[in-house]
DNA sequence: CCGGCGGAAATATCATGTTGCTTGGCTTAG
DNA sequence: CTAAGCCAAGCAACATGATATTTCCGCCGG
């Protein structure tokens, strides 16, 4: 009885486009027949169409004489509101075609900033270059943001270091570059002495590291290493930044083991030096969710790796 | 062949509205079966229908797993668009409802001006009173363009004396108002001395007419009128617009008849002396189409009755 | 590790309703 | 009186919508 109410069932056939597609056309050519033939159906569909559009509205579009139609005030009106209606759709659907075929649109791209200096700006440019429609929202985001945002599909495609295989699930990794790990020492300490540094000579160091809470990843690889060895890595400090890991540093207050990526940033302030034998590089490359990824974002992907390839 | 090339018959299906009022429903639930029940149709047709505006479009709007619909980034701009484009459409079928129902739009009135001096403000002021969201569109015309333009429906009322049964075909006359026919002369002429004067008394004067192109109903009702004396006044001058008509007169070039509502433009400048006897006075009133008149044209009729009532 | 369970979307099949076509009647203009 | 053009009626075809069924995947409990 609800349903009766809201929907008397045969009666009450909604508006279409097709109502106002016949309505402009007759409206247009001021007569039934021709209209008919323009939309190639024959004219007692049309005729019975407009009809309907009218009953539907409650309003009377055209005047009617055996020989012609002709709008009236009401239906002169109508007709600019149709052709807009028509219009708005026709706009719609090219506009999603143009987002679909990555012409037009928007990605969100997470970047790990020190890992990225590098890469990010050549890649955006190459990007620039490729999609020029497609508007970049950049987010500086901690691995867990990056995971959580890919998943979430806040976030299209994320720079940043390779995470492990357990937090891959449903993601997929492409490699752009590799950085060596090194250490980083103010001038003057020992260690920027040699060319080489090994482990065991920075075992007894005071570490200064990256929060844990935001990067857990580079405290497990930290112990991995030292595990080697049968040690534990003294770690003094936790910075959530680069900058200030740097100036850590640079006040003497202990070493640190970083992408030589950090050497761009550190400028001359702080030393880097290779550790031997090598540990395994960091890999930094692109995430992104491996099914449903837009054109726009394949297209970043592309621009990314002709960008960093060589 | 032709055919074929221009519309694939079978295969194309036109989008309709429909296709947004679902694929809304489907965005905005994320989940079909939901979007089904709140649409008041079963989940497979909707599911299908879906399916057909992604073809259509050539893009695909969700992302689909086994248990969940999610939208793309086209389908998250899509429904943006959907949305705007059934938001119009309802502001179009809201619109056209308003007009036909004379709460909105806009008419054309047509008017004499120097017969309808006193008519039209009150009119006017009534009129705004009773459909304040019509706008008036007011055009000076002679009689004989208000006959074509109410024809050509670029007028929808016009304001004007009853014009002869002969030009009436398809127009309707309403009387508002009535005025005596009268003598306007210059103040020192021998008319203006008596209260009354008689079509004898001014046979032989100069006469200072409207003009025959504009006015030709103006020269026929002068020369019937004198024609039961046996006389033929003499057409001194002619002019286009009142105000030079009443120049004339009051330089003493002549005189002239004119409907007594004339008195409110004279002033002083001129006298007016009624006719005795008194021939059939001027009948002023409303003219416009006996069919399809709009809602907001009877509510000016009706407006114009009331406020010349009495 | 596996198999059953449940929810949700897709598929298949059928019925109905609507669109569209054809024919024919009616009105008016020329 | 003919011709043009709109409307009405009846019929065919198709598209939409309903019901029943299948498939897919995640979730549990064994």
């Amino acid at each position: 009885m609800l349903l009766g109410l809201a929907c008397p069932k045969g009666m009450l056939a909604l508006m279409e486009l097709r109502h106002l597609r016949y309505f402009v056309a007759v409206a247009e050519e001021q007569n039934v027949t021709r209209a008919a033939a323009r939309l190639h159906v024959s004219q007692p569909p049309l005729s019975r169409q407009i009809r309907d559009l009218e009953e539907e509205l409650g309003v009377a579009l055209f005047e009617r004489s055996a020989k012609s139609v002709r709008l009236t005030d009401a239906g002169r009106v109508f007709l600019e509101e149709a052709r807009a209606v028509l219009q708005r759709a026709g706009e719609a659907v090219q506009t999603v075609k143009a987002v679909s075929s990555g012409e037009k649109g928007e990605i969100h791209v997470g970047y790990a900033p020190s890992l990225t200096v590098q890469i990010l700006p050549k890649t955006l440019r190459t990007f620039q270059e490729n999609a020029p429609g497609i508007r970049v929202h950049l987010h500086d985001f901690s691995t867990e943001e990056m995971l959580a945002s890919l998943r979430a599909n806040k976030l299209h495609v994320a720079l940043m270091i390779a995470p492990s295989e357990k937090l891959l699930r449903g993601l997929r990794f492409v490699e752009l570059h590799r950085y060596a790990l090194c250490v980083a020492a103010h001038p003057a300490h020992p260690c920027a002495r040699g060319r080489k540094v090994s482990l065991a000579d920075i075992a007894n160091e005071r570490f200064i590291a990256y929060s844990r809470a935001d990067y857990p990843e580079y405290h497990e690889m930290l112990a991995a290493l030292f595990k080697k060895l049968g040690r534990v890595p003294h770690i003094a400090e936790e910075h959530d930044s680069s900058t200030s890991l740097i100036a850590a540093i640079e006040a003497g207050r202990g070493v640190a083991l970083v992408p030589e990526s950090l050497g761009c940033l550190t400028g001359e302030r702080l030393k880097l030096r290779s550790l031997s034998p090598a540990p395994a590089p960091l890999l930094v490359g692109l995430l992104f969710r491996d099914s449903g990824t837009s054109a726009a974002t394949q297209k970043f992907i592309a621009s990314a790796q002709a960008a960093n390839r060589k």
